[in-house]
DNA sequence: GTCACACTGTGAATTCTTTCACATACTATA
DNA sequence: TATAGTATGTGAAAGAATTCACAGTGTGAC
């Protein structure tokens, strides 16, 4: 089981949808070279992030992409799939549910949770919502390792205790908040107020930027 | 105007958005080490981040509140304001207008764009829905230079193209897809999929890394 | 007025990430 | 079976980002 940055794991991620898109459509064999264009990087950095799940490469071929499905697969997924939950059913928690609805068999929603009563016992985009106070019963019983926040920001601190307090080890946080954990606790924000911002700069700044420093 | 890189840029937008709150509850001066707790990090990277900016703290005082926001501000924001576009009016595209909506004076959502003939000429969160055919017009007429991608995968490469043809500099995507622009356009990508990978990942692996490599 | 303290600003060191570059290996061809 | 050509896998170099550590400084106490 060998380490692998966070940025590793992103592209190794990334590289197997790529590699999914194109066993789709027929495509047996590929290239350092050529996933690095799809994804955007060189095939050095290709071929260094696929160390980490065994190469498998041979010359004059490339990888199999099936066997690079398969071995990524082995290195990112839990061994018999995993459940999510998500806390906050509003506008972006139902968005996102629709959005992973039916896509991962892997690593899907199998349970949310919102305090509105009128959203309570609904099902919505194929998953039972259950009232707040279910957290820690339903988290509990499902064996659920991870969760979506998509709460108000007053409330995203209360509610990563609640989920950390019944057993969830890693947070996907969408409040506009950095959250306050344990150490043995894993969370990443996306924080979309500082992506927009980030973009109109660069958008202004950064263009240039990329040349000059080159 | 000194060089920042990505990271630093979107940990100043965090600490201005950690600043604004401090400020609306009163609080006048801040030491790094109080800020950096906030937003997760060290007290030295708050102090190295803000030279970006140009320091401005003092022993004894810490920073001021007000005097660091506006400072921020003036290294961050567009000097007039500025108003981003969104493409794709779906589930996760009515959600983003509903999160930005009123809150950024100097960075919000001013037109929308989709294809669906059922969308059009509605006004959604504030915000009036276009014809993707009218993206270059409106685009050059409001002097958009920043826009949002929420369009199906297969249609973000499309989007993406005409997006920059119209004049727009920077991208904020978040179809599973990487775009392929030129260089003067910047892209920003949300991948939701990647995220919710990493922190299964790490969910199950992450907290004892962290422990194992200190 | 002077002293002691705690924090800032920043060169230097460290750590992490990416890129280079090349030895090795495999395939196709003749 | 030998040869030529091209891509892999990976040590080593280069480049970024973070952290260290300390000189400099403003403040409050006395």
């Amino acid at each position: 089981m060998p380490y692998v940055s966070e940025k590793n794991l992103g592209r190794l991620s990334l590289y197997r949808r790529l590699l999914n898109r194109l066993q789709a459509e027929g495509i047996r064999n590929i290239y350092s070279h050529e996933l690095a264009r799809m994804a955007g990087g060189t095939a050095a950095q290709v071929r260094r992030d696929l160390m980490a799940v065994g190469s498998l490469g041979s010359p004059k071929r490339g990888y199999s992409v099936r066997e690079l499905i398969e071995s990524i697969g082995i290195f990112l997924d839990a061994p018999h799939g995993e459940g999510a939950a998500i806390v906050g059913v509003g506008n972006l928690g139902r968005a996102i549910m629709a959005y992973f609805a039916g896509r991962r068999p892997r690593l899907s929603i199998v349970a949310a949770f919102d305090s509105d009563p009128s959203k309570v016992n609904r099902v919505i985009h194929g998953c039972r919502c259950y009232p707040v106070e279910d957290i820690e019963r339903v988290v509990r019983e499902e064996g659920v390792n991870v969760a979506i926040i998509t709460v108000p920001a007053r409330e995203a601190q209360a509610t990563a205790e609640t989920l950390v307090r019944a057993g969830v080890r890693g947070l996907l946080n969408f409040a506009p908040v950095p959250l306050r954990v344990g150490p043995d606790v894993y969370v990443e924000d996306i924080d979309m107020t500082m992506a927009l911002e980030k973009v109109a700069y660069f958008a202004r700044r950064g263009g240039a930027v990329e040349e000059i420093t080159k």
